[in-house]
DNA sequence: TGTCTAAATAACAGGTTAGTTATATGGCTA
DNA sequence: TAGCCATATAACTAACCTGTTATTTAGACA
């Protein structure tokens, strides 16, 4: 096989470990398992293809926008969920490779 | 089948995520996969059975003595090790059931 | 071009984390 | 039982995190 899978340095493991080191951050990426069923429809931006637009998830997160931006941020900057602005809206979907990568991980070395 | 694995609630899986969202506790978990490895040899406690000793693992981590203690309070509080107290010295080994748990749980729910 | 609005940034407060040094605790051991 | 030594606790500081309100930015569109 030779799999030669270049680990990522322990920093960001730690980086994406405190990035779902959070309640709210572990329900938003819940609730984007299944955009359709936790969200209003929404006008631009399929939910399956793109995701719930940022005004939504900070609705139902409850906490003022700037607040849920910012939760949204640090799992971008994580790159667990990717962002796709959309006429003047922003949405956000999971990035399931990442978070793959980072389940394999843990589950192979912690 | 019917496995009835009741789940941890969310507030517990933070928990978890936020003792080892760190470089130093990860070091920590990592070096006790093989305490003889990485630990001298030391005079109580079988390294391959109750772990390494306080001292030793405050010492590798280069930091102060309750420094060291506190994350290792931390694992212990979040379950990840175990303590086992010997003739005045205190040995810390990984609750592999725990921490595969905690993987588990990651890998099928994240 | 000018306005509207979603999202980002700034500035601040309160709580938590991680480090320090100093001190207390408590079980061995002589 | 007296002292010692490993560990825990206390007290403090600096940095970071999460929330707030106010303001800025920038794309859409009329």
């Amino acid at each position: 096989m030779a799999m030669t899978l270049t680990q990522q340095p322990t920093a960001e493991l730690e980086a994406s470990l405190k990035a779902i080191a959070s309640e709210r951050r572990l329900q938003i990426l819940e609730w984007l398992k299944d955009p359709k069923a936790h969200f209003p429809p929404q006008e631009h931006g399929d939910p399956d293809e793109h995701g719930a637009c940022n005004q939504f998830i900070v609705d139902k997160l409850g906490v003022s926008q700037p607040a849920g931006s910012r939760h949204l941020k640090v799992l971008v900057d994580a790159d667990l969920i990717i962002a796709t602005p959309i006429k003047g809206w922003t949405y956000y979907r999971r990035n399931e490779e990442a978070i793959h990568a980072l389940t394999s991980r843990l589950s192979n070395d912690l």
